[in-house]
DNA sequence: TTGACATATACCGATATAGACATATATATT
DNA sequence: AATATATATGTCTATATCGGTATATGTCAA
């Protein structure tokens, strides 16, 4: 088996820098496809064929406007990641979990050989 | 070329279902791999596998305890993934962006064919 | 209608994957 | 030392990908 298609889900598309770069230059507004080839400096196709996937897991949506389509994002598609992520924020949030957890990091950094006491 | 290494960062790292399982039950706690194995349902050397790709991104850490191997969650590095999804958050969040983008929507669910005026 | 412009799709080749299974390494127990 | 337990690694196979290039589709202009 190999990896989950990148259109399965929000999780999946992202993972691609260049889609993530998409979604960056269509945060400041709608833009055409051309706009994204030269903002980004990658092949026609390529960015389409990035925006068909970043469109089957609704992170963009598409309007016609004459022979230009016009992308936007469809942020709400990362509300998922988002909720995810947010459940871990703690983790680096807090200062300490457990005493014993810091403990051990402690003696870790002591090196292998060393557990004195 | 193919996509990239699921080691390449968090974002390819958290792309897999059962990588993002694993984090979920390591949020609750330090466990043993066998603890993972049998909450997963999944093959030993699967999750081996996983924790391999989680700890090469620094996902997770390790520690020896005796024959065991207790993993944790390192949540800091979730940061880069929520700092980046964070900057979207408004786009979910705001109830209008910009008024021509709900006028564009609003026109799009009339159907194709009416562009009256 | 013909041509230019804008975008989407088709095909190709190389590659990293994920599961399955076998096996190696490390530690504890007797 | 021999065995059992816990975990890691190696090999194999099928598959979805990504970039590149060529081409199809769709729209405007003359």
């Amino acid at each position: 088996m190999a990896r989950a298609a990148t259109t399965t889900d929000a999780f999946n598309a992202v993972a691609e820098p260049r889609r993530r770069a998409i979604l960056e230059v269509l945060a400041s507004g709608e833009r055409p496809v051309n706009d994204l080839v030269s903002a980004l400096a990658l092949a026609q196709p390529q960015v389409s064929k990035h925006l068909r996937v970043l469109r089957e897991v609704g992170l963009v949506e598409v309007r016609s406007d004459g022979r230009r389509r016009m992308y936007r994002v469809n942020g709400r598609s990362l509300k998922p990641i988002h909720d995810w992520v947010r459940t871990f924020e703690k983790t680096w949030t807090q200062r300490f979990e457990r005493l014993d957890t810091v403990l051990e990091e402690l003696k870790e950094e002591e090196g292998d050989g060393i557990d004195g006491d």
